[in-house]
DNA sequence: GTGTTGAGTATTTTT
DNA sequence: TACTCAACAC
């Protein structure tokens, strides 16, 4: 039975709403997922809707099987299976029927590391260097050109060519070489990557009206959470999949928190789909449950500063609460300082546990003093996102055998455990082999047969490329019967999987991390025992977050990116690196960039139900060796609604008390001396990358350095134009 | 030919 | 820190 009375006036309406098109404007903190859930199950239970005939698309997986469980403790054992990412359900769709846009069924999908790897192989191939466009930069644009549909050869003007990513003329030919290979070798391996997901199933249903009413006829209605973060080519896909003669669609979303417009997300969308479904219920929800007023009108006052905006203040029933705190650091290990201090004082008068604690910053790198001082003062701590569990590089390995298994002629996989563990088969080996392959129409696999076969006479076909064959052979016959877990510690064992590791650092840690893989293998055949291990593939492949429910328990303070944390909520948030050029970032181009970054951090700032701390240092930017000033967010929120607090430390970085007014009118120049006077041990220069350092020795040309961790002593050309040195 | 090591270089956000 | 690349030892 679901209950409707802890529901609000608004949360009610908008869960018993009429069928048709509804729109849910739902501020941070407003019961969102609530209204969500509950609609659901209502539907189910009031309205005798089919819960194998909802479906309900989420931004992260994690926020999917959050809104599966919810609904089984609402209605019991009921699952509603068609909840998930719009990865997964493109991908459950293409499973079904892709063969109709003429791909195989057996399709894997890659993730970024794959996608640098077949890049890597095209700059082989055709010569490319890598000085000339850095892989991840050809990957970017390769993205661009897939989810815009542009065709390269018809770029003409530079203008397009700067909108794209490139800046320069004379690579274009590179960069259709490569975006054209790309594509080839995706077929080639029947590959798909994140983005083909949602192309190839847009494709699938606008092309094939048999199937596009197939799929329409199997949806009776349709919701849709974080709606503000869907990109162009999404809201085409939901307009496929929605039944026209019924167009039940539930969109719950904020334009206060659109923080992926890098992704393709537009704040535009709220009025498309204005326009798009004519009759549209709207409900607003703004009474938010979990800040405190402090908290909200810091958030409000920000957030009011952007122009490209439907006014709404969030407004809340709870208490005033602690005033927020806004911390100025000399220095980065101040500040550093400063949150860990704080930290402290909250777990030791028992007012706070670790783990109700989170740090957020704009830019991954940032976590770095942080850690370091965490370290250094022994606190618990957890960066999420750090690596994702299924890319590092001990699970990406063993997953890989298990592809394999399944799907031999996967050249890319292949090549990524031919000599893991190290069986003395190196690059030139594997070039060799691949090179065969190409000039012969052979897979990669296939080559390696023939190898074993003694089919080809060459200097690199050994002893060592036969006995891997020989091992695969062996891992084929002898796992046809095994259920998934055993087939994986089959490969372990067989490999010497463990032995292995122990050769790397940070054995323990990378042996945990397999036996939680093991563990999620168990578990998922648990779950599912009909499901193969195809299916588990697949399942994995779509699942890149790292696994949090055990983090919970471990009782650490959470670190992790704003965008990592929308969804979620903290007793005590520190929002870290409050800065001009960290936050907003310095590569804003355009205004509308400067709003998004206003609304990363009024998402950073939501999520904070008691306690909010901000804190900034007037240390030396990491970017450039520009002193760094507090961020015009601070200004904005206004000095009247937290409470400042400044190191005592006096430095030569000693502004106006009143920083406002010198951010501004603050002559960089001033600090700095001319190169060309002669340097002295004890000199203070700053770098362009590596920050402040002080000179220890004096070479002809030369100077050696001592930067902060980690960076450590360099030897530094003298003449170089990366260091500045401060003024005596 | 293979594997290791040290130097050099570079840092937004992610399904 | 994390990643690549060139130089060296085997």
């Amino acid at each position: 039975m679901i209950d409707l009375s802890k529901l609000n006036h608004n949360q009610l309406k908008a869960v018993t709403t009429e069928v048709g098109p509804v729109l849910v404007i739902a501020g941070a903190g407003t019961g969102k997922t609530r209204v969500l859930t509950t609609r659901i199950a209502y539907l189910i239970e009031h309205e005798n809707y089919d819960h194998n005939k909802i479906l309900a698309i989420t931004f992260t997986n994690k926020a999917a099987s959050e809104m599966r469980n919810r609904i089984i403790n609402m209605l019991g054992n009921i699952n509603v299976s068609w909840i998930g990412t719009y990865h997964s359900i493109c991908l459950r769709i293409l499973k079904q029927d892709i063969d109709q846009l003429g791909r195989d069924k057996n399709f894997s999908i890659i993730d970024e590391q794959d996608q640098l790897d077949i890049i890597h192989d095209i700059y082989k191939e055709g010569e490319i260097s890598i000085k000339d466009i850095k892989p991840k930069k050809a990957l970017e644009i390769i993205e661009n050109v897939k989810t815009e549909n542009i065709n390269l050869f018809n770029i003409k003007s530079m203008k397009e060519l700067n909108e794209l990513g490139i800046y320069k003329y004379d690579l274009i030919s590179s960069f259709r070489y490569i975006v054209k290979q790309y594509e080839n070798k995706l077929i080639q391996n029947n590959l798909l990557d994140f983005n083909d997901l949602l192309i190839f199933a847009h494709k699938l249903l606008k092309e094939n009206s048999v199937i596009r009413e197939k799929w329409q006829n199997k949806f009776d209605y349709i919701l849709v959470d974080e709606f503000q973060d869907t990109n162009y080519l999404q809201f085409q896909l939901l307009n496929l999949l929605i039944n026209p003669n019924k167009l039940n669609i539930f969109a719950v979303g904020d334009p206060d928190q659109t923080i992926y417009t890098w992704r393709g997300a537009y704040p535009n969308i709220f009025n498309d789909y204005l326009d798009n479904f004519k009759n549209t219920k709207i409900h607003v929800l703004d009474l938010n449950y979990r800040s405190t007023k402090n908290i909200l009108r810091v958030a409000n006052h920000l957030i009011d500063y952007n122009n490209q905006r439907i006014k709404k203040d969030l407004v809340t029933n709870n208490d005033e609460g602690d005033s927020v705190i806004c911390y100025i650091g000399d220095t980065s290990q101040l500040e550093a300082h400063f949150i860990t201090q704080q930290i402290n004082d909250l777990v030791k008068t028992k007012k706070y546990n670790y783990n109700e604690i989170v740090i957020l910053y704009r830019a991954k790198y940032l976590s770095r003093t942080i850690e370091q001082e965490f370290i250094n003062n022994n606190i618990p701590y957890y960066i999420f996102g750090d690596i994702r569990f299924y890319q590092r590089r001990e699970i990406k390995d063993l997953v890989s055998y298990l592809k394999i298994l399944v799907k031999p002629k996967d050249d890319i996989t292949l090549r990524r455990i031919i000599n893991v563990p190290v069986r003395g088969i190196g690059q030139k080996t594997i070039d060799s082999i691949r090179n065969y392959g190409l000039q012969n129409n052979l897979s990669f696999y296939e080559t390696l047969l023939k190898c074993a076969n003694n089919q080809i006479e060459a200097e690199w076909n050994k002893k060592s490329v036969k006995e891997f064959v020989v091992l695969l052979e062996y891992l084929f016959t002898n796992s046809k019967n095994l259920s998934i877990v055993d087939t994986l510690r089959f490969i372990i064992k067989v490999t010497k999987y463990e032995d292995h590791l122990k050769s790397l650092d940070q054995f323990e840690d990378r042996w945990e991390n397999v036996n939680e893989l093991i563990v999620a293998t168990e578990e998922y055949q648990a779950k599912f025992p009909n499901n193969s291990l195809v299916d588990f593939l697949d399942e994995i492949s779509l699942y890149t977050e790292s696994d949090d429910h055990k983090v919970q328990s471990r009782n650490s303070v959470s670190l992790m990116t704003i965008h990592f944390a929308k969804g979620t909520e903290f007793k005590v948030v520190f929002i870290m690196g409050m800065n001009e050029d960290i936050f907003p970032s310095y590569r804003l181009q355009s205004q509308n960039d400067m709003e998004e970054e206003r609304r990363i951090a009024y998402v950073a700032i939501t999520r904070s139900m008691k306690k909010l701390f901000l804190t900034c240092n007037l240390g030396f930017s990491p970017i450039s060796s520009d002193k760094l000033t507090p961020s015009r967010f601070l200004k904005e929120i206004g000095k009247n609604n937290y409470q400042e607090m400044r190191s005592e430390m006096k430095t030569i970085s000693e502004i106006d008390l009143d920083w406002y007014d010198s951010v501004a009118s603050f002559n960089k120049e001033d600090n700095y001396r001319e190169n060309n006077v002669e340097f002295k041990i004890g000199d203070v220069i700053v770098h362009t990358v590596f920050g402040s350092g002080v000179i220890i020795g004096i070479k002809s040309d030369t100077l050696e350095v001592a930067f902060k961790a980690p960076f450590g002593i360099k030897s530094i050309i003298k003449t170089h134009k990366s260091i500045k040195r401060l003024k005596n």
